[in-house]
DNA sequence: CGTCCGCTTGAAACCCTTCAAGTTTCGTGG
DNA sequence: CCACGAAACTTGAAGGGTTTCAAGCGGACG
């Protein structure tokens, strides 16, 4: 079996119909995917033995944590994570980003040979590892695999650099409607359907720390958002009425999403 | 001749010695040199063919614009740049980077394939570049070439996450006492001492821009630095009196610079 | 020598944070 | 199934850091 029939087969196992709030992407939405197709275009069917799949994660748990030696990238399958930096000593962190389906983590961490981040499940989740020493050891084919890699890191470094803009210069009803806009279209391009709305899978807190606010500001922009009729509130989900006015509020523009 | 030798017989061209607030950076502290050494490494000494070096650039001269089709990498040699996306249709602009000699930029145009960013002179300066289009036709090659893209990228999303946090939870003297200990760490790794200070290439409301500032906290923030004995300042120059007690200050600790 | 641009300085206004208390939600165990 | 407690969220009021507005200063450059 080629390593896209055998990934293939897995991507309706879980949980989806009878929990549709905790979300599973498909594995062709999966940013592990072009890595698969890569190595099954170039006759090496073998990558997929390297890929362990669906690795359950409670809420909590760490995936790797920072400073720790790299050993692999991984997608999220199911749930949600999110990636926490130290800031110093005292222990103080700050949320850096939010890892949807679909979506990669770690693979920043390749060069330097450690993490820069924990990277923390949201919610009970799972994951697929691709082990990176194995995957050096294929050798000559890297060059196409590096291409992937950077395409990754491109991303990144543009979502960071829009991200420090957002942060650096925007008003709290300008980061959180970007914030809540950003989500949406992630969600989408990864097949899942947000005209009936969404779950936030993260705290409040936390998102007022990856957007550099307090936790009682998100809450009165939220109100905000609400009592202008720009997104319907009811607990955890969100439904954006108005996404034409809530953009020209938040003069935002589509951005390349964090782990491709 | 060999494409190091080639490089490095230049390394002492232009008007160092008359202009010593416009730095030079030697080619062996050069982000390009390990491009180069890689190549010179597997017996390929084509590549310094390729290279056009110390391309003249006036004050305020583009190197690239945002949204134009990549044609290569740029290396400081002399002077300094500035990196500028564009916010929104009002033609706002927001400070991403500045960039001293030996510092790398337009890599992360690789892939996208159009620049992200303008790049814009800060002062009459000189740029080496690595027209991309040729450097991917060496193809079998290109897994050691894409290793070193990998590594800049890497330090690129690096620099960018804590740029994100600096900026976003940081206070006025936080984030620009860490300004002005990244600047003199970077030009010390590039081989200029700061024992005597240096000379700041940007305006205040450059520097006010990129730390999401206004240009009025900035000067005043600076002054009050001054006033603590931490810096001393005249004119452009700045001289960092008490390293220890500014990074205090700050919470500062080093950081990867942009472009490599 | 004059003008322009960058920088400085002051005062008022504002947005956001902080502190504090109350309310809701949710998981857990009785 | 309900009760309880803890955690998350909401709401209000006060305070502070930063921005904005406005005016004046000073050095660079033609």
């Amino acid at each position: 079996m080629n390593p896209l029939e055998s990934l293939k087969k897995n991507q309706s196992d879980g949980d989806v119909a009878e929990c549709p709030d905790r979300m599973e992407v498909a594995c062709e939405q999966c940013g592990l995917f072009g890595f698969l197709r890569l190595f099954e275009q170039m006759g090496i069917a073998s990558l997929s033995q390297f890929l362990t799949r669906q690795i359950p994660m409670a809420k909590g748990a760490r995936l790797f944590e920072a400073e720790q030696p790299f050993h692999g990238i991984y997608a999220v399958k199911k749930g949600s994570f999110k990636s926490c930096a130290l800031l110093d000593a005292s222990g103080e962190q700050q949320i850096t980003g939010f890892y949807l389906p679909g979506e990669l983590l770690g693979l920043d961490a390749i060069r330097v040979g450690v993490y820069g981040y924990h990277a923390v499940a949201l919610e009970a989740s799972s994951v697929c590892q691709l082990p990176f020493m194995q995957v050096e050891e294929l050798g000559e084919h890297m060059a196409a695999f590096q291409e992937q890699v950077i395409q990754v890191l491109v991303d990144q470094v543009r979502h960071d650099q829009r991200q420090t803009l957002l942060v650096g210069r925007r008003s709290a009803e300008e980061r959180l409607g970007a914030f809540l806009l950003n989500l949406s279209e992630r969600l989408e391009r990864h097949g899942f359907g947000t005209g009936e709305g969404f779950r936030l899978p993260m705290l409040q807190n936390d998102i007022a720390n990856y957007l550099g606010l307090s936790m009682e500001t998100v809450s009165r922009t939220l109100r905000s958002f609400r009592e202008q009729e720009l997104v319907s509130l009811q607990g955890k989900w969100v439904r954006i009425l108005n996404p034409t006015c809530l953009r020209s509020i938040t003069q935002y523009c589509a951005t390349p999403l964090p782990g491709g």
